[in-house]
RNA sequence: CGGGGCGUAGCGCAGACUGGUAGCGCGUUUGGUUCGGGACCAAAAGGUCAAGGGUUCAAAUCCCUUCGCCCCGACCA
């Protein structure tokens, strides 16, 4: 391709609108484009990127047997209602009607419509399992979109769902997809973690999720110094601390504390630790007021309480019912005389005594034993993991990191094979239940991240296997007719070996070209000039790497060619 | 949805406090000189100053409202 002949709008200056490396990179080296907040335009440097991802993706998905389809993204409204999942995700689907007054959405996700399909076309366990996947653009009304493609309104996914006949088959289909997912972003060159997650709105039994490792990444996780765990923190578990055995507290007593509620006022109001306090939460269980007790310097995993309480709904409570439930106003709740569920973090019996609030106001109270004065219905792992908590698995120190959500996969069991009656006869002839699993990955999101994870000072350093093309051969004068017949041969050599080359053609001078060509990162660089053709020689470098190497003009394809290989 | 920041030429920004002819750099167009790391000279085009309303003789500038974009948060009493 000539440079001069395509369109790849290079900037200079970084937009203001863009914050992390990654998005500043696409917008400046013309892969993308903004129309408006989440909603961007791939131009052809972009889209060329974009399709190596997914040819990766595909390769991948059909070496592990799964099977492409493409699903609608318009759905009626019917399909969702019939899930149960319009109530759940109303707020994340762009709702529409047609002119029958239809109700429609734009889907956010295929469970609802790729069971129905199998429901109807799959009958018999001759005919399990299946995994039928598809490339699509996906719809979600985010609350905020950010950071570029990394959480857009529009992007494209990779979806795939897995139907077997039995538990077992479910396992295989699930490792198979990890399998290929693992290679999938090792020949995407990205370094990723794989971690345990939780499951969400998707439901289901147990996940994984690839992460990228960034500092910009949305997501929190966990990862042990000691031992392969590592883990989202919505789900990170951790290992208590070693119970402390000696002395019994003194009575529990009441002390004065005017005008302080929060753990940190009243903390260095008494001289205590954080960390011995109690912080005492009021949530509404189906409705029902429950307190949720977390160290100090701890904070509440609304996930983890989630599952503890067996999935049941729960929110915090609001402060009418706070003061309410404790007799005081807010700041000064404790465990102490509470006639509500108390449920409180495992972390708490390491400590014999802990400063807790009174239920009174301006008040708290000292010398406060959970297992003497207060009530404890259970106790749970509640607190959201950190750094340097303790790995559950060997109790190793635990780091904590930040990354890119990239791939997911779920074990998702029974859940919509039963609402949308996804059934076969077995070979005795019995009606049984498929099992399902579904694993997505976000093809623009990891296009993205892979600037992310790999660029430098000058720009984008594309991974061979995803660089939109393989070459750019700059032309240092295009009014020396020489370098442009020379460089013309070699784009249409390098051609006929399957290696497309971005020939820049343009009348710019040379620094012009070598800054655009660093900021568009292609693996190589050839350079076409007057200088090295008096010596029938062409300059080639790699973008990563400061070396220049001068190669005969006959001999620079099969050199390309091996430094590609 | 709450908080904060920002909207002035394609991009990056100044001008606003203290109201009075809308500017700078890059980019674009034309001509010329240059040509191995974002050249130089000359000329030119390009703006409803986000939108609407108000104050004023006069508004990019002061006031009000709305919209858009970006960041943080949306749970810790």
């Amino acid at each position: 391709m000539h440079w001069s002949k395509t369109l790849i709008p290079t900037l200079r200056d970084i937009p203001q609108e863009a914050e992390i490396p990654s998005h500043q990179l696409m917008l400046r080296a013309g892969l993308i484009r903004k129309l408006s907040g989440g909603l961007y335009t791939f131009l052809p440097l972009g889209l060329r990127a974009l399709r190596r991802v997914e040819r990766i993706v595909r390769e991948e998905m059909d070496r592990a047997g799964a099977i492409e389809v493409l699903m609608p993204a318009l759905h009626p409204r019917e399909i969702w209602d019939q899930s149960g999942r319009y109530e759940v995700l109303r707020d994340v689907m762009f709702r529409m009607r047609d002119r029958q007054d239809r109700e429609m959405v734009l889907g956010p996700t295929h469970e609802e419509i790729v069971t129905d399909l199998v429901a109807h076309q799959i009958n018999s366990y001759r005919q399990l399992p299946k995994t039928i996947y598809q490339i699509q653009t996906k719809f979600r009304d985010e609350i905020r979109p950010r950071f570029g493609l990394m959480r857009a309104k529009e992007f494209i996914m990779k979806d795939a769902y897995s139907f077997d006949a039995d538990w077992e088959g479910v396992e295989q289909s699930y490792q198979a997809m990890y399998n290929a997912y693992t290679r999938i972003f090792e020949r995407c060159g990205l370094r990723v973690k794989v971690v345990e997650a939780d499951t969400g709105a998707m439901g289901g039994s147990s996940s994984h999720e690839f992460m990228v490792l960034a500092d910009s990444g949305e997501d929190g996780l966990v990862e042990c110094t000691g031992c392969a765990y590592a883990a989202n923190l919505e789900r990170a578990e951790r290992m208590p601390p070693a119970n402390e055995s000696k002395g019994d507290p003194a009575p529990l007593c009441e002390v004065k504390t005017p005008h302080r509620r929060t753990v940190e006022e009243v903390a260095a109001f008494l001289h205590v630790r954080p960390e011995e306090m109690i912080k005492t939460l009021i949530y509404l269980c189906e409705e029902q007021p429950v307190a949720v007790l977390v160290p100090g310097n701890r904070e509440l995993n609304e996930h983890k309480l989630a599952r503890a309480l067996e999935g049941r709904p729960i929110r915090m409570a609001d402060e009418e019912t706070v003061v309410k439930t404790t007799g005081a106003p807010l700041g000064f709740a404790g465990p102490a005389g509470l006639r509500i569920p108390v449920y409180a973090d495992q972390e708490l019996k390491t400590l014999r005594q802990h400063v807790a609030g009174a239920n009174r106001a301006d008040a708290h109270v000292i010398h406060l034993n959970l297992a003497r004065d207060a009530s404890v219905t259970a106790f749970f792992d509640l607190a959201t993991a950190r750094e340097g908590d303790m790995c559950p698995r060997c109790g190793a120190s635990m780091r904590e990191k930040r990354g890119i959500e990239v791939g997911h996969v779920f074990k998702l069991g029974t859940k919509y094979s039963e609402r949308f009656q996804a059934q076969y006869l077995d070979a005795e002839g019995r009606r049984q239940t498929m099992i399902m699993g579904c694993y997505g990955i976000g093809v623009t999101r990891t296009l993205q991240a892979i600037i992310e994870q790999s660029h430098d000072e000058q720009g984008i350093v594309w991974p061979a296997t995803v660089a939109p093309y393989a070459a750019s051969l700059l032309v240092l004068n295009t009014e020396h007719a020489e370098s442009l017949i020379v460089a013309e041969q070699l784009a249409s050599a390098l051609s006929a070996c399957g290696l497309e080359t971005l020939l820049d053609d343009r009348d710019e001078r040379p620094g012009v070209k070598f800054k655009d060509a660093d900021l568009i990162g292609l693996p190589l660089r050839i350079v076409v000039s007057e200088r090295s053709l008096a010596e029938k020689k062409v300059e080639i470098k790699r973008r990563q790497e400061q070396a220049k190497t001068l190669i005969p003009v006959a001999e620079a394809v099969d050199y390309v060619r091996r430094m590609l290989s």
